[in-house]
DNA sequence: CAAACGATTTTCT
DNA sequence: GAAAATCGTTTGG
């Protein structure tokens, strides 16, 4: 079943995050119906958190939707290349949001190789930030997007993750963010292989 | 208006 | 393992 707003709109990210491990991003861009099981999660945690874009209540152009309403994506591009997709949450005004780092493939796995320029499926395909996103046709222009469209969105098909196999971490690519950067607010499932191959630290479980 | 820099990935050595 | 690729956003003059 489709994702309710009541789902996004809570106030702990950090629980979202955790949740969104096992949910289904779909995607019907272009024509092209693409899905994945969402295995690596990261939280921002509003404007203390030093490595979020609205650090400090910062609020431009780039990260405006991370002050809109919840439930809605916010889509930026990063080192001029790649388009990283986050799910914003809590409410309008409260820049929260999870960071969606990699996805199993589960549907349109063929238009996954085709825009990924794949031969062959692996790992990498979908296994990192901007990997994910170009697989599943997400894109800069979709940034604000409802996640109640028809467009980008997330089921809960019922998987269950156990508590076993949930590994809390450091996140990745913040390390300018002193303190914060060492926060346990990357999330990923044990053991499974579409998971970026990106150092952090493992701190709990 | 100019300059520096990234919530990364790929390729080359 | 190291470095390049690559450009919009942000910041400083």
């Amino acid at each position: 079943m489709l994702l309710a707003d009541a789902f996004y709109q809570r106030k702990d990210v950090v629980k979202i995050a955790q949740d969104l491990l096992g949910k289904v991003l779909c995607t019907h861009i272009n024509g092209s119906y693409t899905s994945g099981m969402i295995t690596e999660t990261e939280a921002y945690a509003g404007i203390t958190d030093k490595a979020s874009h609205a650090y400090g209540g910062r609020r431009t152009l780039r990260n405006e939707a991370m002050y809109g309403p919840a439930g809605h994506a916010y889509v930026y591009l990063c080192y001029g290349i790649h388009h990283l997709f986050n799910v914003v949450t809590y409410g309008i005004n409260e820049p929260y949001a999870v960071l969606i780092r990699a996805v199993q493939p589960l549907e349109g796995i063929h238009t996954m190789l085709l825009r990924r320029h794949y031969k062959v499926l692996k790992p990498a395909l979908t296994a990192g930030p901007g990997a994910m996103s170009q697989a599943l046709g997400i894109h800069t222009s979709h940034n604000g997007s409802s996640l109640q469209s028809n467009l980008i969105w997330i089921e809960d098909r019922g998987i269950k993750v156990a508590k076993a196999k949930l590994v809390a971490a450091s996140r990745v690519g913040v390390a300018y963010a002193a303190a914060d950067a060492l926060r346990p607010y990357r999330f990923f499932i044990k053991d499974h292989p579409y998971v970026s191959k990106a150092k952090g630290l493992a701190l709990l479980h």
